[in-house]
DNA sequence: AATAGTTATGCAAACGTTTTCATTTCGTAT
DNA sequence: ATACGAAATGAAAACGTTTGCATAACTATT
């Protein structure tokens, strides 16, 4: 079996008896070389076995044909949805992902940036508006194309794709305050330096103490964003009395969490307890019972997001961030129900 | 704001007052320096704010610090483990991963396979030993470092990490008929091109012939590899009498689809009906029942992956494919039971 | 048939590193 | 002080492309 690993685009050019500079403009500008001449270079190309080295061209500056994505974890499956879109559509237009996790931690946010910058990435991917200082300066005077994921925000210092995360809180707290629901307990995660939770959370406690309602302390649950953790923290809740008539999640992996600790406490849910979710990922429609959440359509803000950030690495890096805003819904489903008078 | 894109490793020679070759020293073999030459070294990529460019480094033919991943999907629970596990044992060796997706298509998985190589990724891991005559043929011919996962084979082509899938179909059926099923279905997805299915699905026919039970056409469904789908298949199963007093799910994800469907037609699970997955995703243990299964280890598989595939990257290329079983064990929980007389 | 205008190709100089080899500097033993 | 070996550094030649410029080969026009 003979190994070849050094073929290179001369041994190609040789073959096909014409010169490098001619191979590499029938793989940039195939247009610029004649039908006949690429048919013989692409012949070439199998005899040899020759792959492009895109490290040899990224080299002159130009293109490299990656960009890079930061979440803060493939774990679950809240980023599964948006990932899935975006790299779908970002290879269509023939880059290739470089795929980073933090772990919701922003100094290491910024140390994998580094990183991806180190590989030229041609535009990155983030979650959310919050990151640190360095981050955002890098960018900056790197001037990297970038797209923010996730969030809506009006005035972003980066283009961003998203929904408004407090309007989310809003209508889902209007949704259980309009079922009658007063007795009423939240589960959000940390909020800190995560501005999609922040931003949910706000827009439900406003929401609800316009209602004058309010969600005292121990009802106000701080739970991981996984579906163990949220029922074990749930579970916690229901040990006490008296219960909430209706949980308000962070998320739908946090509210199905929820839903399997009242179904194992025995509880009907939504007749005894309504529950809801923000999000809507893919299972949540045809889960038993189905999730009431509010539609952020990740599959939309993937894909959208993908082809803001190629227009902004083939256009204009100075101009104004691209902000587009995806609108969210409720989604009434079973989990939740009028408050039983 | 200074835009300063440009800043190469001479600048930073210049500033520090050194060669380029001492700075480029001291980021490869920094034992090689001056502690003292060091320091002025950094505080002159601080001043100038440079990054160094892997691309550069790549061309050298030596090290281009990124790995690539073909994954089917990113969009459900069933790799998300895993992909997380590995990516971040990867990282940890200073390794960034490329990440591609190819929708279980082989030839797609091909196209991606030429695609990480042009980007000259030091080693690739695939999912199962399902793939096409090329996809093997360029692996060898390149002499690419590659690992699959998920799937153990003794006579694999390439190295491998992962459980026996076979036995754990065979597992996963002894204890269905342990607990004196006999009118058993089954829920697969089209196990043509997925190794990981076939074998499961064999192990567990095999083994419940050698019990004298089969499973009627009509009981062996098919589905894809999603919640919904998996609950959609299983509602037209419930249509349609007589039932079976329990399922095998070729993975937990289909279970819990199962589940669902179940549990909206007013069964009781396991009361009603038993119903197994394969895999033991991390929810499935915190679900509600939660879901009798087979513990492939998905984080084990995918951390052992990573270092199995940087042995290779760094050691002998020429060595026999390395293979690692990682034990299958079957998890009863709550989502089986004995049958009622 | 001569000329201008196009189009296709080749030549050679980049691109930003790494590394081999040569040279300098330093420490240590005489 | 001198000499010697080791350690640190520098000079310059790679690595495999892309591209501006120059040239050659056609086409069309008169």
């Amino acid at each position: 079996m003979k190994k070849n690993i050094n073929v290179d685009i001369i041994d190609v050019a040789i073959k096909a008896g014409v010169s490098p500079a001619t191979v590499s403009r029938s793989f940039n500008h195939p247009n610029k070389v004649l039908k006949s001449t690429q048919k013989r270079i692409e012949k070439a190309i199998l005899q040899t076995g020759y792959i492009r080295n895109r490290a040899a061209q990224a080299i002159q500056g130009k293109r490299s044909g990656t960009v890079g994505l930061i979440v803060p974890t493939l774990d679950n499956a809240i980023f599964s949805n948006l990932i899935q879109a975006f790299s779908v559509e970002i290879r269509q237009h023939g880059f290739t992902m470089l795929v980073a996790t933090n772990g919701y931690d922003l100094d290491d946010e910024y140390t994998l940036l580094r990183s991806l910058l180190e590989h030229r990435v041609e535009g990155v991917a983030l979650i959310g508006h919050d990151h640190s200082k360095e981050t955002y300066n890098l960018l900056n005077i790197r001037d990297v194309p970038v797209v923010s994921m996730w969030n809506y925000k009006e005035d972003s210092l980066i283009s961003c794709v998203g929904g408004e995360n407090k309007e989310a809180g809003i209508e889902i707290a209007k949704h259980i305050s309009s079922l009658g629901h007063t007795k009423i307990a939240m589960a959000f995660p940390n909020v800190e330096d995560n501005d999609r939770a922040r931003d949910r959370k706000i827009g439900v406690v406003e929401y609800l103490n316009s209602q004058d309602i309010s969600i005292p302390e121990y009802w106000d649950i701080k739970t991981e964003y996984s579906v163990s953790d949220a029922r074990y923290c749930a579970e916690e809740l229901f040990n006490k009395y008296p219960h909430p008539t209706a949980i308000i999640a962070g998320n739908d992996v946090i509210a199905r969490g929820i839903i399997y600790a009242a179904q194992s406490y025995g509880m009907n849910v939504p007749k005894d307890i309504s529950i809801t979710g923000i999000g809507d990922f893919s299972s949540s429609e045809s889960s038993f019972p189905s999730i009431t959440t509010i539609r952020m359509r990740p599959n939309k803000v993937g894909k959208k997001a993908a082809s803001v950030l190629i227009d902004r690495i083939n256009g204009d890096r100075e101009a104004d961030p691209t902000r587009i805003k995806v609108s969210v819904e409720i989604k009434s489903r079973e989990s939740t129900t009028h408050l039983k008078n």
